[in-house]
DNA sequence: CCTTTCGCTCAACGAGTGTTGACTCAACGA
DNA sequence: TCGTTGAGTCAACACTCGTTGAGCGAAAGG
């Protein structure tokens, strides 16, 4: 019945992303603490050793559920910045990636994910800086930053019913104003 | 020498304030699957067992240790409304309180944390949002206050350097007009 | 064919956890 | 003065967790 038998090397890499993929969706929705290897491998339709044996351990297999595809580069006009923020939020709206909703899930009490989150937020606020034209760019991108950082916590992890209510796109244009008092210009 | 024998009510009182302080400062660093009742009752130099005796539970440790005084009241102009969340950011910026900090510590991945994170949230959207004079009040509401929240865990969780190494004022200078494009007006 | 490799499971260990009950002893009340 | 209360301690239980090592059975390779 349609059970067919799989080569190794295939039957390895499909077991591997279960697991993986039990482990993004454990870690999103509980964190690094609440989830155990245990509850990865039911999930997974595994052995827990077999977790232990692929990964090394639950912190090498967190690092692996989290490992995020660094951001694109390229040179930005302010306006361009703001409409790229406010993208980013339509994917946040949808489906942000289970990998980095696992980050996020995590930051504030595994000190590697806060390691990982740091690291995000900070290559994300030096490539907003370079588009900034303003002596005190970096403060400004960084306040950018975490501005998304707060409504994607505030939609995605808190859940707000106020935010899950309405479109990304009405969230956008209201957005939209306050990122742009950030962009530049003295009198900002 | 000075260890003068006090009564027994003040003796329970001043116990208690200790294991509630201790309790306080590690759920602020740690969160609450981190924190254990032994921790915390090495850091209230007392024995584990006189924390359960005292507060049931962790579970109700922790309540006890988040319990928040409620905001407060009375109407409100539109830029009454931003200097009071700026004015919040002053607080926030040197010692945002301990409860607080504990709460918001564990609010992504302990489930009460994260309920009374939603009310705590809710009311102050509820306050806002009768300050602004626009049909989709709450969600502009809904939208400044994630916006702070975003800024407080970047700065006071994350510890992000960008925000870290200047004052205040200065954060609050560049958010105003954030803010102040969301209170109100259909040119939005 | 036989041997080796390897995906996978089983059972267990050791450490740490929240929690409990019996106990000690000083402050209290009559 | 004497029994009672209650603050505080000690040792342990029951459980869950991450992790490990031995072993099974089928695929791989010659």
């Amino acid at each position: 019945m349609g059970e067919r038998v799989l080569p190794r090397a295939e039957r390895r890499r499909r077991t591997e992303g279960k697991i993986l993929d039990a482990a993004r969706a454990l870690f999103a929705e509980l964190g690094f603490e609440r989830t155990t290897i245990r509850a990865v491998a039911k999930a997974a339709e595994v052995d827990p050793a077999l977790v232990m044996q692929y990964f090394g351990s639950k912190q090498q297999l967190f690092q692996q559920a989290v490992r995020v595809t660094p951001a694109g580069d390229g040179e930005l006009t302010a306006e361009e910045l703001v409409e790229e923020l406010l993208g980013t939020l339509n994917v946040k709206m949808g489906a942000l990636p289970q990998s980095s909703l696992a980050m996020m899930r995590s930051m504030l009490t595994h000190p590697e994910a806060a390691a990982s989150a740091r690291q995000v937020l900070g290559s994300q606020i030096d490539r907003l800086a370079e588009a900034i034209p303003a002596d005190d760019a970096r403060l400004r991108a960084a306040l950018m930053t975490t501005i998304m950082l707060g409504i994607a916590v505030g939609h995605q992890l808190l859940e707000l019913e106020e935010l899950r209510e309405v479109s990304q796109d009405e969230i956008a244009r209201l957005l939209r104003p306050s990122l742009r008092a950030l962009t530049g210009g003295p009198e900002g």
